[in-house]
DNA sequence: TCTGGGGTCCTAGGGCGA
DNA sequence: TCTGTCGCCCTAGGACCC
């Protein structure tokens, strides 16, 4: 059996967990740079706010509805679910943490439990430790699982947050509730053509003939309707180094220049080799790509990706920013204005497998000064340690004007009680 | 004026060597 | 030497997730 754990809007509960006079009021947060909202409280959804909706468009809103408004802090949302995460590692014997908000927990010879109090128990439990509401749903498959979880979360009351699909008659009757572009692995893409086939609920895409949906929705499609149909395709999956690392960022204006934008490509390749060191891993290659403002129709558009293969493998702050800084210098062309950069690392392998080439190598003292770096930087608590390359007094910053503070992870900044 | 960031997997199609 | 076919590898693009 499997239980899929969903905290209930988590970067909204994060910011009232220390702000509990919030609760019960509407609550929006922001993405980078201020730009769309990304999470809402409930009472934030009822004023028709979408999700990914640009925030100066609803600026009315906000202010006529006296909504909460935040910058993200994911220094405070990644320590959240670290708690939330730790926990419920106790409360089951496997758990596959599948995003910031959400982990499957896996219950094998558990039968001697009465899985509908346990989820029940570790609503109560998450929720009183942490101060983060949650929801659990269960079943036997996972995608049946995230199911469960959306009725639990739609009917907190009737089910006490935790549903539990342990027939054919309950697994039938959600799956005819689920509007089938609410189905965990159908987008929007797919759900506009099924429903134009009539389409409508989980249920109706389970009736589809497999040959069907293999056809249309590939291997991916067939093996999410077996699951639904209560048949498990998917297990847990172990935690593996990424095989990709992006930096990238939307800017505060528009840039024009080549030393702006080679500035900012050498800060993002010196943030992912930075995280290439942190799982001791190695690049082969990068891409790099720049362009400009899509929604700015009034002005001349532009936009390239150039993928760097690299001679040897590397971590290296500085060689991953002289190659990026080659790339930049191959797709940038003057006369534009650039909103959005970032660099990618790609083809990665493990730091200690690495086969020496021939005619170039990475340089071995970079190894030792990486690790200064690092630890220099770790001790200081802010980035202080930079290439020459990268802007020495930070000129660029991000819109971050409704931030709270990071309660948890910065002691300057830790709660007070006034008494 | 102001529209995020970071990932994964799958498929089609072309290049290329056997 | 030319041509056809097969399978492998790579890439771009599409679809999805949070």
């Amino acid at each position: 059996m499997f239980a899929l754990v969903d905290c209930n809007n988590f970067y909204a509960s994060c910011e009232r967990v220390f702000r509990p006079e919030l609760r019960g009021k509407p609550i929006v947060v922001l993405s980078n740079n201020d730009g769309c909202v990304i999470a809402r409280s409930n009472e934030a959804k009822k004023f028709g706010i979408p999700m990914g909706a640009a925030a100066y468009q609803y600026e009315k809103t906000f202010t006529d509805n006296n909504i909460n408004v935040f910058s993200s802090n994911y220094a405070l949302y990644g320590d959240m679910s670290a708690r939330v995460m730790d926990l419920l590692a106790t409360m089951a014997p496997e758990i596959e943490v599948y995003s910031i908000d959400e982990a499957f927990l896996k219950f094998e010879g558990c039968d001697f439990i009465n899985l509908q109090d346990y989820g029940e128990m570790i609503v109560k439990v998450v929720t009183k430790s942490t101060g983060i509401p949650i929801s659990v749903g269960i079943a036997n498959t996972k995608a049946l699982s995230k199911v469960a979880n959306k009725v639990a979360k739609k009917f907190p009351d009737k089910t006490h947050s935790s549903y539990f699909i342990d027939t054919d008659e309950k697994r039938i009757k959600a799956l005819k509730w689920l509007p089938v572009e609410d189905v965990w692995g159908i987008g929007g893409r797919h759900a506009k053509r099924l429903k134009a086939l009539g389409i409508k609920t989980a249920y109706d895409f389970t009736q589809l003939p497999d040959h069907w949906v293999r056809k249309n929705m590939s291997v991916v499609g067939l093996r999410l309707k077996h699951e639904l149909e209560g048949k498990p395709r998917l297990d847990m999956e172990i935690a593996k180094a990424k095989q990709n690392i992006a930096t990238t960022r939307s800017f505060d204006k528009n840039y024009t220049e080549y030393d702006q934008l080679r500035e900012r490509i050498t800060t993002f390749s010196v943030t992912c080799a930075e995280k290439l060191r942190r799982q001791k891993s190695c690049c082969n290659a990068l891409l790099i790509f720049l362009h400009t403002n899509g929604f700015r129709s009034d002005l001349p558009q532009y936009s390239r990706n150039i993928v760097m293969k690299l001679p040897f493998p590397t971590n290296s702050s500085i060689e991953i920013a002289k190659f990026a800084r080659e790339g930049l210098s191959l797709i940038f062309k003057k006369g534009y204005q650039y909103k959005k950069a970032g660099v990618i690392v790609m083809d990665i392998t493990p730091e200690d497998t690495n086969q020496i080439s021939m005619f170039e190598n990475t340089n071995p003292k970079h190894r030792l000064l990486m690790d200064v770096m690092d630890r220099l930087n770790s001790a200081i608590g802010q980035k202080k340690v930079k290439l020459a390359s990268q802007a020495l007094d930070r000129t660029w910053k991000m819109k971050q004007e409704r931030l709270s503070p990071r309660y948890t992870t910065r002691l300057s900044e830790i709660i007070t009680i006034h008494v």
